[in-house]
DNA sequence: ATCAAAGCGGCAAGCGTTTGCCAAAAGTTG
DNA sequence: CAACTTTTGGCAAACGCTTGCCGCTTTGAT
């Protein structure tokens, strides 16, 4: 696969034995691959069979340092470990690869200070971020958004463009679902208190159940993780509630297991609603009723948006909000309010 | 959060801008930032008071540019849909953190093409390489080990410090664990053909079954994804198997849905065992026996093993081999051969 | 007091690209 | 054919850092 030429020396080759080899000059190498409409086709061509024969890769690092682009995005989520973010984060790989953009993956372990400080760390690294479900202040959106490129997903900010997911209308579909089955008390299961997205759900659950005469309780905050599930069902089990609606499907997959040791019937003795369609939700037990959302393509669209940010072409004229659609699907952890 | 200085140019403060705020030369700044014990105590504070002061982030581009090292390590995997593949994200990803390091994410879509091509194109970009999974011939792997650092999970090599996974080991549990339930006719359900462990963990089922004096079957090859699971169960299904051993967990949760579709109970009429123990494989239905492994910690120890052969001092006496160890998890899917 | 060794800081040469500027060549127009 | 424009390629200066080398101070030993 390599070439004579390029490994004969254990070093890499440089645009330099490019040029020397096509007969050009460095720059003309650089226009050539870069910038082709600016050389002759026939130099073109002679500088890339060079390079093709040399097996030469242009160093990232070099090409960065003097453009002052990277050709990296990176993508910052709370916590790598969980489903939800497994989708945003193909989403947004398949995107950026196409683009020809490399995925730097960290993880801000849930805290805001460890998302600004990769920030701040990695403003010279990446071209632009991606902030999935941040757990930054707007301040601090702001600041971030004024030197960088950034969009979030999940959570809305006048200060960046944003993709978000449509949880209101979802959570008034399962309210209405829940109502037809005859539910009337109904639980919120919360999650994390910094989230912006549990927030929202929360709020969008109280106004609609008002409106609706139901009666509400809530329980939580919660840990979005299975673990906490345990918990969770056991405080959802003592609000006298017939069904609940859960901040995401992880919580809910745990919920579904400890109802099940205690006794409690899903969906006969309650009713469980998650969200997010996470992968799992379709096979556990009793399969998931949750809010499904695209969260893949909220991935591809957010890379989108960031992208277009990026271009000198589209800077100042790039769409600010995303809104991606949301909707029930009903499975088997739902059903009609026990007698 | 930024200071004055550094944000009166809208440009990033650099080695310059700390040096001449403390009165030093770029170089002295450079080495009092990394390389503490080459200059004085206090010239050392001054400096980072300085840098601190200016909010200053060292360019890593032009810190690779010169040192020749990058501080970002490449995860190569096949599928970053996989959830098999997730653990191993995150296992590597917290370990690279802790080292310092980025990781970069690619996924090659189970393509040896691919992964030759990514191993290529980033040989500038990454410090070394973690391949999972890797489809490569033996000859591609001795070539990029030549020239780069490279680990590879779940892929035996000569070529290259490998960490496995003591499949056939846990393939010789589950056999047992079948056995002792009376099953006597038993048909492993393969993996993709290009899959090295897939093989290695055929092989073993025959040897062992063979001297079990068991009756053995075999389809596939099937992809890995819940969505094969239709077909590999009708397969298997046809064999007249009493108990599967499925090549991962994906695949065999997919075979649970179809089983239950076409009346066939699990693990009354068929047990079936998976591999590798996933997100899922505790809560689907019935909850999967498995054979378990800390993919995680496979992940750490690539890392481990990946940074000790860039480590200097380390270099050339670094373990070429680690096998973790697998047990089997039994759960609901296995049970008493049918009468 | 003398001298070698160690500690410490600075100089400057890269690292491999991109890109603004310039000049030569080629093409166009009247 | 002159005058001008466009195309094309080269020169060289960055980009921000690391590091080999040198030389000045200290320090310690004799």
């Amino acid at each position: 696969m390599a070439d004579a030429k390029a490994r004969t020396a254990g070093t890499p080759p440089t645009i330099r034995d490019v040029a020397e080899l096509a007969g050009v000059a460095t720059s003309t190498v650089s226009r050539a691959l870069s910038n082709p409409g600016r050389v002759n086709r026939v130099t073109r061509e002679r500088v890339e069979q060079a390079a093709a024969s040399l097996n030469y890769v242009p160093s990232s690092q070099a090409r960065g340092l003097s453009s002052g682009r990277t050709n990296a995005i990176a993508l910052l989520v709370p916590d790598v470990t969980n489903p939800f973010y497994f989708d945003i984060i193909r989403g947004t790989q398949n995107q950026l690869k196409a683009a020809g953009y490399t995925q730097l993956l960290v993880d801000t372990e849930e805290s805001a200070e460890m998302e600004a400080d990769t920030l701040r760390k990695m403003q010279r690294t990446a071209d632009g971020f991606i902030l999935a479900a941040s757990r930054l202040t707007d301040a601090q959106i702001l600041e971030a958004a004024s030197t960088q490129a950034i969009v979030t997903i999940n959570r809305s900010s006048a200060n960046a463009p944003t993709v978000m997911i449509d949880t209101p209308g979802a959570v008034v579909q399962a309210l209405e679902h829940l109502t037809s089955l005859g539910h009337s008390k109904i639980c919120y299961v919360g999650g994390p208190a910094s989230s912006w997205s549990n927030a929202k759900r929360w709020k969008t659950f109280e106004e609609e159940s008002r409106e609706r005469g139901l009666t509400t309780s809530h329980v939580g905050p919660f840990t979005p993780k299975t673990t906490s599930g345990a918990a969770a069902a056991d405080a959802a089990a003592r609000t006298g509630a017939t069904a609940c609606i859960v901040f995401n499907d992880l919580l809910a997959i745990g919920m579904l297991q400890r109802l099940r040791e205690r006794g409690i019937r899903v969906p006969e003795d309650m009713s469980i609603v998650g969200c997010d369609d996470i992968f799992g939700a379709d096979f556990c037990n009793p399969p998931l009723t949750t809010i499904a959302s695209p969260i893949e393509q909220a991935g591809r669209v957010a890379v989108s948006m960031l992208l277009a940010q990026l271009d000198p072409l589209h800077a100042g004229s790039t769409r600010r909000l995303a809104v991606m659609p949301t909707h029930l699907t009903v499975r088997g952890s739902t059903g009609p309010v026990p007698a």
